[in-house]
DNA sequence: AAAAAAT
């Protein structure tokens, strides 16, 4: 495309090439020659017929004022022919559930698209060919810097066809009012489900649990929890997006985050998927925007990037693995519905330029990976410098794999503004050395949450564990899953790559339906099988770590540790994959004498979920403490690993902490998990391990002096 | 030790 700037003409393009190329290589039985990530993918529904609503061109309709387009209160140019692209992406957003495989054939079957971009295809070929025009919105925040006003072309081309949204679904900003996009049902059903639809069925279950999960709350001057989903602090729209996706109260970190983020507080949560962490930062962050409306992009920006187009999203949540990212995303659609804020996510794996032209479309609220972030950012398609929310997901495990470079380089060597220019939010399972100088890096006076999880440790699982040889595992296997009565899904992990495809293929062989996820599959393999467990066509699945945290699968009823984790941490995860949302799930692990390593921490971990522990469990670990050399806790066989979920501020002498938080630390926190199974800080933890998280020098400096303060308070709690 | 992630 050489003309980038000329948003019209790349439609045409795209209009003009998809049907031939793109679609013509997808309808027959072959695989696409290209990868299309579910979200590109168009759906399978067809397009609405061609003279659809005229009147919605103009406006009548909306709701929304039809005057002039151009020129909104900041009186930044409008993107050149922006509206017939940012109309596109909405509808093309497939729920991720839509996999390609599900209905091959009607894939590249509707209407006149291609089969990956086909729904921005005819829109945008319908838009240019009915009006012949190219429309100039300047609702967009996300873009308006990125187009440079171009004279002679949008704005003044425009000003008098002033035609209201293309597309149901999108909404607009434009002269301090946040014009509401109509409802479209199509989309509504691709993104909220039905009711009834298993996909979806993780709203509206058991939530009375969501009382049991223990939060705490520290730092200065933190804001009171609310209640309830109202407004205020919510803003109206987005309360009936949350109502449309069947959420009826607020989890308990959401009870927090909501008023800590609606106050531009920065906020540092220990806590997991299935604790509603991620409706956790989007509800407030959406909500601040609706009520906001996009911010100026910088003055200079259309100066210095001519011809060149360059999205500036408000909004930066980063995750550690694509799936994750994935998921965050669908998540974000939903509760950005109608609204004018545009979601977009970027990852690896997929192709690139599909990603480009979407997030050329609008990208006010960016989910990505790193790496694929700093390939973008790079190539000066992105720019931080109007982000004023910085959310990081899973970033302890961001950690774990390495990030840390790349997620340094993004925060604090582009153009993102400084700490206190922005709003934080940190999410991490865990809260060892990594993270605390993370946050101390990232954050600004911020408010510290433990949140426990429905679930995970809980009761809500019941954790087998099952002494079985290598060579027996197998078979076991087969006894278990034939034992089991059909209707759930079981999760079954496994430590190496090579293993998940052996055991897929073993079971295939048995006649059940697995698949497996793993980093050596392909994007488009991994989002397949994802799919394929999802529905349940494959309820059976063998995963690496790649599955372990965060994803969020509905209906799994069974985790089976075919494979051990050597770390606690990732057991928790594991097993977190059942019982969420209040439910029950079943997890079995097999264990043998090669798991010794992680006996101890295993043994804390049944305690806590009022496990039984079977006999032969307690034997290996008094071999294995014998082996070990003897006395140390389990936090010191961990070395510097340990961390804990607690605000270790309070313990250098940092800020005051809240009245009516855990104070001292050993009364109301005693038996709640977030201390222990987290982490190092729980459980039999002997001094060793904590030693290590609070004494060192190595973390004396900055101001977070411990030490010494720091031991104090953490052998009272034990 | 393995896994994940930009190409």
């Amino acid at each position: 495309m050489s003309n980038g700037n000329m948003n019209a003409e790349l439609g045409l393009n795209e209009s003009q090439h998809a049907p031939g190329s793109d679609n013509n290589s997808y309808t027959g039985r072959a695989p696409p020659s290209r990868y299309v990530p579910p979200h590109m993918r168009n759906s399978r529904d067809p397009p609405p017929p061609q003279n659809q609503q005229p009147n919605d061109f103009f406006g009548a309709n909306r709701g929304g004022p039809n005057s002039t387009p151009a020129t909104a209160a900041g009186g930044w140019g409008p993107p050149p022919g922006a509206a017939a692209e940012i109309s596109a992406p909405a509808t093309n957003f497939a729920a991720g559930r839509d996999g390609w495989n599900s209905s091959r054939s009607d894939f590249g079957r509707t209407g006149g698209g291609g089969w990956g971009d086909n729904r921005a295809s005819w829109n945008t070929d319908q838009r240019t060919g009915g009006f012949g025009n190219r429309p100039a919105f300047n609702e967009r925040g996300s873009y308006a810097g990125g187009y440079p006003p171009r004279s002679g072309f949008g704005d003044s081309g425009n000003s008098g066809s002033n035609y209201g949204r293309r597309e149901d679904g999108v909404g607009y900003w434009k002269d301090n009012v946040h014009h509401i996009a109509n409802r479209n049902p199509r989309l509504e059903k691709e993104l909220f489900g039905v009711a009834e639809d298993k996909l979806f069925q993780h709203t509206g279950i058991n939530f009375d649990k969501y009382d049991d999960i223990p939060v705490e709350a520290s730092g200065n001057a933190c804001p009171d929890p609310v209640s309830a989903f109202t407004t205020p602090p919510l803003d109206p729209h987005l309360l009936t997006n949350i109502e449309l996706a069947r959420y009826t109260t607020p989890t308990p970190v959401q009870k927090y985050s909501i008023p800590i983020v609606s106050a531009a507080r920065d906020l540092m949560a220990c806590a997991q998927t299935g604790s509603g962490k991620t409706g956790g930062f989007l509800f407030p962050i959406l909500s601040e925007l609706f009520k906001k409306g996009p911010s100026q992009p910088p003055a200079d920006a259309s100066a210095r990037n001519v011809g060149r187009r360059k999205a500036y999203p408000a909004v930066l949540i980063m995750a550690p693995t694509r799936e994750l990212a994935s998921q965050i995303y669908d998540e974000a659609k939903k509760f950005a519905y109608r609204s004018w804020v545009r979601p977009c996510v970027v990852y690896g794996g997929a192709d690139i330029s599909m990603q480009l032209r979407q997030v050329d479309r609008g990208c006010d609220l960016l989910v990505a990976t790193p790496g694929r972030l700093v390939d973008l950012i790079e190539r000066a398609r992105i720019s931080l410098s109007q982000i004023q929310y910085l959310v990081l997901d899973e970033a302890d495990r961001m950690l774990d794999m390495g990030f840390e470079p790349q997620i340094r380089r993004i925060v604090e060597q582009e153009d993102m503004p400084s700490v206190k220019d922005r709003s934080t939010l940190m999410f991490s399972a865990t809260f060892p050395r990594e993270i605390q100088h993370l946050a101390r890096d990232f954050l600004k006076d911020y408010i510290f949450l433990s949140v426990g999880r429905v679930g995970s440790t809980s009761e809500n699982i019941t954790q087998k564990i099952e002494y079985v040889e290598d060579d027996d595992k197998r078979s076991v296997l087969l006894d278990i899953l034939h034992a089991q009565t059909p209707g759930g899904l079981t999760l079954i992990f496994v430590e190496t790559k090579r293993m998940a495809d052996t055991l897929s293929d073993f079971l295939l062989n048995h006649n059940f339906p697995a698949t497996s996820i793993h980093g050596d599959r392909s994007q488009r393999e991994r989002e397949r099988a994802l799919e394929q467990f999802r529905s349940g066509r494959s309820p059976v699945m063998v995963a690496t770590a790649v599955a372990a945290r965060g994803l969020d699968i509905p209906n799994v009823t069974h985790v089976v540790n075919y494979d051990l984790p050597t770390d606690i941490d990732d057991y928790v995860h594991r097993i977190g994959r059942t019982g969420r949302a209040g439910n029950t799930g079943i997890s079995t692990a097999f264990f043998n004498r090669g798991n010794k390593g992680i006996v101890r921490d295993l043994i804390d971990i049944l305690k806590e979920a009022n496990q039984e522990i079977p006999q032969w469990l307690e034997q290996v670990a008094r071999e294995a403490g014998h082996s070990f050399g003897g006395g140390r806790g389990r936090g010191g066989g961990r070395g510097g690993r340990g961390g804990s979920s607690r605000d270790y501020r309070k313990y250098g002498g940092a800020p005051a902490e809240r009245s009516g938080g855990f104070g001292g630390g050993n009364e109301s926190w005693g038996g709640y998990p977030g201390g222990g199974y987290s982490n190092g800080g729980g459980g039999g933890g002997g001094g060793g391990g904590y030693g290590n998280y609070g004494g060192p020098g190595g973390y004396s400096g900055g101001g977070y002096n411990s030490g010494g303060n720091y031991q104090q308070s953490k052998t009272s709690w034990f």
